[in-house]
This record gives C-alpha cells, sequence and structure tokens, in this order.
DNA sequence: CAGATTTCAGGAACACTGAGATCC
DNA sequence: CGGATCTCAGTGATCCTGAAATCT
C-alpha cells in the first residue's frame, strides 16, 4: 500500500479561455498530454505497488529474454543510472534476478522469474486500463492514427 | 548569457530494439514526445534567455489583456505558485509591470509593456521554429491532425 | 593503457502541496 | 467569520551529468 500525496489536477479548468496561440503549440500540447498520460498511468500502477520503469523492463525482460543492465538501459530508455535502483526494486520482490555475466564479470545478467512473468500480466491489463482512460476521447482510427505520428516524431528525434 | 549544463540527449538509439509493446504505448509516446519537445524549447529559448513559462505568460497578456496572476495561472495553466516567479523575472527585465487593482487590494494587475510586446515579437519567430523542428517528420496534413488529436486529449482531460 | 559496465551522488526543470499573510 | 489572492518553502518523479570502482 502506498499513501502518496495524491497527485492533484490544476491546469486550465475552462480550455475556452486559453490563448489559441498556446492552444495550437505542438510542444505545449505533447507537454500536457504528458501530464495527464503520467497522472493517469500512475495512479492506476502505484496502486499496484509499481512503476512505469518497472513495467518498461519486465516487458522488455520477456520481449527480448534474459539481458545486461545496459542492454536493458538502451531497449527501454531508461537511463543506466536510473536502471540500477529499478532493478534493485525488481529485485527486491523477486520479479528478476541479477547474476554476474560468467563471461564477462563486469555484466549483471538480469533474467525474468516466474513470479515477475505473472506480475507482468497483471501489470498487461493494468496498462492497458491505462491507455484507455487516456485515450477515451478518441476513436479506434484515431488512437492507430495518434499513435503513428507520435511514432514518426519518438523515431525521428531518437535518431540521433 | 546562459550557461546552462546543455541537456544531453539518451534514450535508445536504435528504436528497433524497443519491445513493440512498449512502442506503442501512448502513455509512452507522449512521455518521450514531451522530452524531444523540452528539449528543442528550451535549447531555443534559453539561448535567447527565455523560459516556456515566460513565453506562456506574455502570449496570455497579449491575447487577454491585463489580468490578475491567478487569472493568468488559470489561462496558461502554470501553477498559482509558479507563477510568482515568472512574473518576478518578466518585471525584473520591464517586460511586464504588476501594479495592485485599486478596485481590490489583494490583487495584482499585470499589465504588457512595449518592451514585452516587442520581446514578444522575437519569441514568437523563436518559438514557431521549434515547433518546425519538433514536427519536422510530419506533413503539414499530419501535423494539423496530431495538433487536433492531441486537443481533444487535452481538453477531455483538463475539463474535470 | 583505452574502453565498457555498474553504481552512487547530485542537479535542474516541472507540477504540485501546504501554509502563512493579507484582503474582500 | 468564510473565501479569495499572493507568496514562499518544500516534495516527488523524471531525465540527466559526473565520477568512482571494477573489469576486458
Amino acid at each position: 500500500m502506498r499513501s502518496m500525496p495524491e497527485r492533484g489536477h490544476h491546469g486550465p479548468t475552462d480550455p475556452s479561455a486559453v490563448p489559441a496561440r498556446l492552444r495550437s503549440l505542438a510542444t505545449r500540447l505533447l507537454g500536457r498530454g504528458a501530464v495527464h498520460a503520467d497522472r493517469i498511468s500512475h495512479a492506476r500502477l502505484t496502486a499496484a505497488g509499481a512503476t512505469r520503469w518497472q513495467y518498461a523492463t519486465l516487458v522488455t525482460l520477456r520481449d527480448g529474454g534474459p539481458a545486461s543492465q545496459s542492454a536493458l538501459s538502451e531497449r527501454t530508455g531508461i537511463h543506466r543510472s536510473d536502471m540500477v535502483a529499478v532493478l534493485g526494486g525488481l529485485t527486491e520482490a523477486a520479479y528478476v534476478e541479477r547474476a554476474p555475466d560468467p563471461t564477462d564479470q563486469r555484466r549483471n545478467i538480469v533474467t525474468l522469474t516466474p513470479a515477475g512473468r505473472s506480475r507482468l500480466r497483471t501489470l498487461d491489463r493494468l496498462v492497458d486500463q491505462t491507455q484507455d482512460e487516456l485515450l477515451a476521447p478518441l476513436t479506434p482510427t484515431e488512437r492507430a492514427e495518434l499513435i503513428r505520428l507520435l511514432q514518426r516524431i519518438d523515431d525521428h528525434h531518437s535518431a540521433r
């Protein structure tokens, strides 16, 4: 049970009061969308005692199999120095196991445990609900289009 | 001249390494899009000695005329307690004037100065460049569609 | 030696809470 | 008094830098 200070909801109450110039800025809209997404996913995940970073890490382990921390960092987009604490939490909960790589003593090999796999199935459902709540005002076609456009932007700016 | 520690660029180098499940999460894509948007607009605005909050506040004053701090907070979406420092900076630079409301001593009436109006024209061009850099991989039609969809999401979640 | 990996300490921008002071 | 406004102190999550320790 986490009893964190509930994230409130500030923001403009009346969208029509926001100047048109601001209302149509993609940079601003992305920032506000991220805040909504954060609030929604944070609420659902902390209610289950999880974090987004933990979820991303578990998904990546299921998808790609055991991996080093730097590989996980690369695939999830979570910074290497933040990954330490994420894996600390997941290890403590026995959702993953961290063992030194016998062929390279610098590396840790992180492996998903059966408990982690089970945990992940629970979180999958939670995350699906999160997407649904966030995208509620859009039709299925619009949702797919939004995701497509956002992927294009992310891919473009992620390629250095 | 601000000499801030340059914001780096982490994130996955190879997008194809990101699990498909993560890659298609709208919550994640919005978060990443916001990070790209932040990095781009932060770079351009700090180079000019400005911040996003300052810009939003100036735009709102131009659009709606003189207003109290709480009204500005409402229209910009900037938290009332953050607005204090924003107006402090703008006042110091003489871009706005803060005067007590004669009809209600609790309020400050914030007014855009000619210098602020001129400053705003400069920032307008900067922000336009920011949008262009962020949305570079999209066609004009796609840009409009993305903005439309993001507005729908923001409106939906801003209405309490 | 250069280079990779894990780990820790901490900074900065952001959105927010809570409380005090003041005024209607 | 209740309620609104401005202000300040501080928190938490996120994304990031820098550097130490260890190993190839």
